[in-house]
RNA sequence: GCGGACGUGGCGGAACUGGUAGACGCAACGGACUUAAAAUCCGUUGGGCGAAAGCCCGUGUGGGUUCGAGUCCCACCGCCCGCACCA
């Protein structure tokens, strides 16, 4: 018997396909197309496995529908702009894209070794003038459109490295390189008015032409458009406070006009031009709004600081509560982006409001009532309530429901004359400007005397300039400093002008890519009769991560390019969307915080072991700090502690040290064993803390490369085990042992298959044979393909698996051929023909999951040309019947006995098998049987007392 | 802080619309083969009690609805993702 190599298989497969040129895609009308499309990858440097398993999902549901006979695309580029590269000039001197080109041939290359089904005819890197002029085009079609426009907006700034630092770049408010406080400044920049869609793009995700998109990345998007209706309105000041000038009240936003009653402050954002005013006076005040500037641009930061407040000189008056004025403040927590940059503060029915109010010493009343509860004791402690209920303490709302009380304040403001009922979205327009090198620039030109000019088309693209590597050690933008390439006449006057020095976001690159995959075209963005044919992409497959960002920006693009001229008939990118998880591995840190690669750990000795539990562990039952070389020890083992060691540190059994950041501490240590040590005993051993579930990076030291996979057990096993155990949308832990377990799968096929050289070749499967022979592998064989096509269908590659190892396992042990009335199988033909049958299925349905195995067993089993171009196998209704069923029966609720009845047997024949069960009859001894529930094909539950 | 997911044996997970909890894989243990090991093959494996038949407990925690709850409802705990300049 051959033993199955993968060293010399997988190439030797490889190199037929490309030979063949299996998978370049043609245009083809008269063939039903399917797009599969993986979220391309950033060429950050290797190809990790969480790729792999991206790409082999995608992978199979291409194999897969090709072999449905659809023509398939499935090209495959790299999101090649971006801060990374920019970060390792700074680090390596190397210049970014001589960079990001090397990672894309070292990625290219191993990802080529996975053996996935691409049309690399078709790839790209957005990095590359040929992408980004035909982006810049879209960007000045999209300008004229009106869909464009310049305005300030804040950036976090460094101040001590004078650059714009990215939000990942600010760590606890400070820059990641200078360490100094970040400050928000102001820039011009640009923007796509994205909002001007905001409808449509929230409209597509409820009718139904999202229908393909998960449920939980539809509500993601719909929060995020967040369309809120409320009312617009403005707090007169009260008539004790002089109104500075140029303002004639305090404009505010709310979504709870109903609880305008309850108002006990009104507070401004530190950006409104409320406090502007009054801080250019007071300088306790211009403190305030600086420290409010401090915190970085991020929703998240603002959100999470603690609610601070500064009251201002003014009140207003409460419109519709004669003599009653409220405060106005300045606080931290309003933004200035969303709805006026002010609200009324209802602390009984908001929580922040009430946080702030609490601080403030400001009033709380209720103006809710919970169903239930008693408007003379109901009482606002610390939580506000923010439910339904009844209003009261509200003058002519009072009885209304919250829904009710809306809009009767609304009508009752609008007709004072005070606001209007209003719509606002959270939802903000894109900015698209990066003050960075690496990135598409943006065609536009600064004139003197023009001002702003759109480079002219025939100019395109505008390249980025030759720029010396060592410039990246500068901070700062290379472009302002690139004199060459920044002066030039300006298109309109000839006068002097400077390029723009902005370039954009790399999400823009990614916004469009999708469609010149499918119809590059060399002198246009896109071939709009060819993205008529392939677009919209049928399955794209990609992160959560990308869940509301990327998705809905390449949304808005489609809708963009539809009005530009660009495309004609698709109306939403992507018909069908699947979020797969991380792949997380295990990571080592040392006593001293730092991570630890994984080749550097081991088990402990057996010696180590015992003498940690000989020296340390006494002392540390007899409540002891343990000073050992290295090492110190706990005194205590309680559950308490290793909570606090869990959510603290997330380790589950650790061992402190004898020095090292975390000694301080020493009550946050336990130790429970000794799992895996670095160095050696007697004096060098250091434990390691053990985290199991790390998502993969290079700082962490935890990331498992392909290529060391794919050398020990072969492409098929490493995308195996990438699509075996977890669901594909959950994270899903890299092990060794699972990799093993692959590679053993790998081998039982080919040992099955080995042994049946050229079966193929002796059957006409066009004619199974008409007797019962072998009934049992054939059925095996048919309930096989019905269950792995319904699981692929559905994108559980797990279960799919499941039943091939459950094909494999029943395709072993299959029976000696019989016929279905148990007498001998009347000769071998027909015995041999379901042999056949399940190896052909067998090979077939592993060729998405294993396309080089599934090559090798066709081609040993004498199949006709490449497996990945056979028809996909058609399970045969008659064999997927049953003709018994096996029902739990319960008596009370508790299984208590199997019955066998067929499949087809009447509830009174259930009701009686069940009854005439021994077990059943001993449960319900005794007892009167009052219901009996029987579930077809399920259960039978008998209710008796 | 806000929004969205998730939580089932030693581990990854399965369980369709509320109907036999633990499919399938990993690990572990026992056995076969071998001078031996690896590989392979066969078997056992949620916990407890029991010689066995069998009984009891069990899907993060506490409550509820139901003939029946991993699944539905309420509250809580934990963990992961996103929060607009990481991609």
């Amino acid at each position: 018997m051959s033993r199955y190599n993968p060293k010399e298989v997988e190439p030797k497969w490889r190199a037929a396909w490309e030979k063949a040129d299996a998978f370049r895609t043609r245009d083809d009308p008269s063939r039903p197309k399917y797009y599969v499309l993986e979220m391309f990858p950033y060429p950050s440097g290797k190809i990790h496995i969480g790729h792999v398993r991206n790409y082999a999902m995608g992978d199979v549901v291409a194999r897969y529908k090709r072999a449905r006979g659809y023509n398939v695309l499935h090209p495959m580029g790299w999101d090649a702009f971006g801060l990374p590269a920019e970060n390792a000039a700074m680090q390596t001197g190397r210049h970014p894209r001589d960079w990001t080109l090397a990672n894309i041939e070292a990625m290219r290359t191993q990802l080529k070794q996975m053996g996935l089904s691409i049309d690399w005819s078709r790839e790209f890197a957005t990095c590359e003038p040929g992408y980004y002029r035909h982006q810049q085009k879209l960007f000045l079609d999209f300008w004229k459109a009106g869909f464009v426009e310049r305005r300030e907006s804040y950036v976090n700034w460094d101040p001590v490295d004078m650059t714009v630092l990215a939000n990942e770049q600010v760590i606890d408010g400070r820059g990641w390189r200078s360490g100094a406080p970040v400050e928000r400044r102001k820039l011009a920049q640009w923007f796509f008015r994205i909002t001007d869609k905001a409808e449509d793009l929230l409209a597509a995700l409820d009718d139904g032409r999202l229908d393909g998109w998960p449920e939980n990345v539809r509500t993601m998007q719909r929060n995020w458009i967040g369309k809120s209706k409320g009312l617009r309105m403005t707090f007169p000041f009260a008539p004790e406070t002089t109104a500075p000038e140029g303002f004639d009240g305090v404009e505010v936003y709310t979504t709870r006009p109903d609880t305008l009653f309850g108002a006990s402050f009104v507070a401004v954002a530190p950006d409104h031009p409320l406090a502007a005013r009054f801080a250019a006076s007071d300088p306790a005040l211009a403190d305030f709004v600086a420290e409010c500037q401090r915190t970085g641009t991020s929703e998240e930061a603002i959100e999470k600081a603690e609610k601070k407040g500064k009251a201002l000189p003014v009140r207003v008056a409460h419109p519709l509560m004669e003599g009653r004025t409220l405060p106005v403040f300045v606080a931290n927590f309003i933004l200035m982006g969303y709805g006026a940059g002010a609200i009324f503060g209802c602390p009984a029915h908001d929580q922040r409001d009430l946080d702030f109010a609490r601080k403030y010493g400001l009033e709380v009343t209720p103006v809710v009532l919970p169903p239930g509860e008693d408007p003379k004791t109901f009482r606002i402690e610390t939580e506000a309530y923010t439910g339904p209920g009844t209003i009261f303490n509200s003058d002519f709302l009072n009885g209304l429901s919250v829904e009710d009380a809306i809009e009767a304040a609304v009508a009752k403001i609008e007709k004072m004359g005070l606001g209007e009922g209003a719509t606002v979205w959270r939802l903000r327009d894109w900015g698209v400007s990066r003050q960075r090198y690496w990135g598409c620039p943006i065609p536009a030109i600064h004139c003197e005397k023009c001002g702003v000019v759109p480079v002219p088309e025939k100019d395109l693209p505008v390249e980025l300039p030759e720029v010396d590597a060592k410039e990246f050690e500068t901070p700062g933008n290379p472009l302002e400093r690139a004199a060459d390439w920044l002066n030039v006449p300006c298109p309109d006057c000839g006068g002097p002008a400077r390029r723009e020095t902005d370039t954009m976001d790399t999400f823009v690159d990614s916004a469009w890519y999708f469609a010149r995959f499918a119809a590059a075209r060399e002198d246009a963005p896109v071939d709009k009769a060819k993205a008529d044919y392939w677009l919209p992409v049928d399955q794209y497959i990609g992160g959560v991560e990308h869940a509301i960002l990327h998705l809905l920006y390449a949304r808005w693009f489609t809708r963009a390019m539809k009005e530009t001229g660009h495309l004609s008939k698709v109306e939403e990118p992507f018909a069908r969307l699947f979020t797969q998880g991380m792949v997380t591995h295990a990571a080592y840190k040392d006593l001293h915080g730092q991570w630890v690669a994984q080749e550097d750990v081991r088990e402990p000795t057996p010696d180590e072991k015992a003498r940690f539990e000989r020296e340390i562990v006494p002392l540390w039952k007899a409540g002891r700090y343990v000073d050992f070389p290295g090492l110190f020890q706990l005194p205590a083992e309680n559950e308490e502690l290793r909570a606090t060691l869990k959510t603290k540190f997330g380790v589950d059994g650790f061992i402190g040290a004898a020095s090292g950041p975390f000694h301080a501490e020493p009550e946050n240590w336990l130790c429970t064993e000794v799992n895996r040590v670095i160095g050696q005993l007697p004096s060098g051993v250091i434990p390691v803390a053990v985290f199991p579930n790390e998502k993969m990076s290079k700082s962490k030291k935890n990331v498992v490369s392909p290529e060391s996979i794919a050398e020990t057990y072969g492409a098929d096993a490493a995308r195996w085990f990438m699509l075996s155990d977890s669901p594909p949308e959950r994270d899903v832990e890299w092990t060794d042992a699972g990799v093993a377990g692959a590679w053993r799968l790998v081998n039982r096929i080919w040992d099955i298959v080995e042994p049946a050289a050229g079966a193929l070749k002796a059957h006409d499967f066009s004619k199974p044979p008409q007797t019962d022979d072998s009934i049992e592998l054939r059925r095996l064989t048919h309930r096989a393909i019905a269950g792995v096509t319904e699981d692929i269908e559905h994108f559980r590659f797990n279960k799919a698996i499941a039943r091939i190892y459950e094909f494999l396992n029943g395709l072993k042990k299959a029976p000696p051929a019989k016929r279905a009335d148990g007498a001998p199988a009347n000769g071998p033909r027909a015995e041999a023909y379901a042999q056949a049958e399940a190896l052909s299925v067998l090979a077939r349905l592993i060729a998405p999951f294993t396309p080089h195995l599934a090559e090798e067993c066709w081609a040993h089993l004498g199949g006709e040309g490449f497996v990945c171009d056979a028809p996909w196998p058609e399970a045969d209704p008659a064999l997927l019947a049953q003709e018994t069923v096996a029902l739990g029966v319960q008596v009370n609720g508790k299984r208590r006995a199997e019955i066998v009845v067929p499949a087809d047997a009447d509830r009174q024949a259930v009701e009686a098998a069940a009854l005439a069960d021994e077990a059943v009859r001993r449960h319900v001894e005794g007892k009167t049987v009052r219901k009996i529930v029987v579930v077809p094909g399920r259960v039978v539950n008998i209710v008796a007392n």
